[in-house]
DNA sequence: TCTGGGGTCCTCTATCGA
DNA sequence: TCTGTCGATAGAGGACCC
């Protein structure tokens, strides 16, 4: 999909439509998410800094990302591919490989071609949204056309053409190849594909290490045999916070450790996961991360465990000067949970003891403020249904419209207006097969 | 003006038992 | 008994991807 939840922001909110748009954190240590391809021509990309993204583009619309209707509308495309092969390979929310072959949708160029086409109508069709495609005899060949194809696009890599078609292209459009690795070769005088073929594969191994070495020759000489493998298990779960301010206060570090591994536990269970091994990650004042683990003798999903092992790691970690990040993590997972086996027996916190696992509740009294994060929907009691285009200082702003309204006009409410609640997305095309599922996943998140 | 979050895979080093 | 080695496992870090 291009630029994803740029343009599904887009679809949804009329007003923004061939406008500069950029989704990501929208804190103090925000980086951008995605750009539109609007928003791109101010140099806005991706993992940049959102606070350089707005010096570059101050007047475009900076919105929080909406994973739960990004997710409802990836599951309407995947669905769509899989109508066309049983391989098909989620690279992420907006990415996957699909084995045309294999699910009998395409057998030569033409054939593939044809089906390319009909997959991007669809999308259209069904988001309302473009997708572009790329075709090839592998993995690696498919992605490069793909990118090459962005946006709203077809590229056909045509057998026999992909050595002279890679040769000249810099080594950073191969798969593996990022920063440090292009640094690296390059200054082994290596820039473009072509000099990977020219310096050898035993020279390759000798500057990037054995299996990176030999991986990326083959990938050089356009040989990439790697399946499309449709069920990958997981092999981690994981949750981080990078906090606005560094944190100094070293109670305040262990109860966020606290926090971080119950949040880690809720995910670990919301799979029907259990892991053995308890990863501590520590990013301090001056970005120097470090990681500490242990493994334990069995597989676990109690939070208190979990609790109790972080805490125990976060003791051999100095943290004077400050943390930018904590995460906690469980890897080493085991396809079943502690309440299948012994959680009554051994008294390990049951699922659903639901205090164990919920946020601490809040301490004071005053009422809490709420919050209106940008982009997100909204309905009025009187002007009906819209999006938050900003808030502080005890206002918000929003602006009344939806993905098949004309552009709308905008309002300024008090924050803590009764007229005015949090309402889930609408669905980008009315009447569209999603309708339900974009309805029920919303919901979720009330 | 700094650098998110959630993952995967690889490498190096240490340790331990056979 | 001493020494070396082999393989497995742990632990830490780094690179990469979207």
């Amino acid at each position: 999909m291009d630029a994803f939840y740029a343009s599904v922001e887009q679809a949804s909110k009329p007003s923004l439509r061939g406008k500069a748009v950029i989704v990501g954190g929208l804190g103090p240590r925000g980086v951008v998410a995605t750009a539109s391809y609007e928003a791109r021509v101010f140099g806005v990309h991706s993992a940049m800094p959102m606070a350089q993204a707005r010096r570059l583009a101050p007047h475009a619309a900076y919105l929080v990302p909406r994973f739960e209707l990004y997710r409802a509308i990836s599951e309407q495309v995947m669905g769509l591919l899989r109508a066309l092969s049983p391989l098909v390979e989620p690279l992420s929310l907006d990415e996957a490989f699909v084995d045309l072959e294999a699910g009998g949708a395409a057998w030569d160029a033409e054939s593939a071609r044809l089906t390319g086409t009909k997959l991007r109508a669809d999308i259209r069709a069904v988001t309302g949204l473009t997708g572009s495609v790329g075709l090839a005899a592998s993995k690696m060949l498919a992605k490069i056309a793909s990118e090459e194809a962005k946006p709203d696009g077809l590229v056909l890599i045509e057998p026999g053409t992909e050595r002279a078609l890679l040769g000249p292209r810099s080594v950073r459009i191969l798969p593996g190849v990022g920063p440090a690795t292009g640094d690296h070769l390059r200054r082994a005088g290596i820039t473009t594909v072509e000099e990977i073929v020219e310096a050898g594969e035993d020279e390759l191994v000798r500057l990037v290490g054995k299996a990176h070495g030999h991986g990326l020759y083959a990938m050089a000489l356009a040989h990439d045999d790697r399946p499309v493998v449709a069920e990958r298990d997981t092999k981690s779960v994981s949750v981080e916070d990078t906090y606005d301010v560094d944190i100094h206060d070293r109670v305040r570090v262990r109860t966020e450790v606290q926090r971080l591994a119950d949040r880690c536990v809720r995910r670990l269970r919301g799979a029907r996961l259990s892991g053995r091994t308890i990863v501590l990650k520590v990013r301090r004042y001056d970005f120097s991360t470090l990681t500490r683990s242990e493994t334990l003798r069995g597989p676990t999903d109690d939070p208190a465990v979990v609790r109790e092992t972080a805490a125990r790691l976060l003791e051999a970690v100095d943290t004077t000067g400050g943390v930018r990040l904590l995460g906690v993590g469980v890897s080493g997972l085991a396809d079943y949970t502690q309440e299948d086996l012994f959680a009554q027996a051994a008294g390990e916190t049951p699922l659903d003891d639901e205090d164990a696992l919920e946020e601490p509740a809040r301490e004071d009294t005053a009422p809490v403020e709420r919050r209106w994060p940008a982009g997100h929907d909204v309905r009025h009691a009187e002007y009906g249904h819209g999006w938050v285009q900003g808030s502080g200082l005890g206002r918000v702003t929003v602006r009344f419209e939806t993905p098949d309204s004309a552009p709308g006009r905008v309002r300024t409410f008090r924050t803590d207006d009764p007229a005015l609640q949090p309402a889930d997305p609408l669905p980008l095309k009315r009447d569209g097969p999603g309708q339900s599922e974009v309805t029920a996943v919303g919901r979720k998140e009330g």
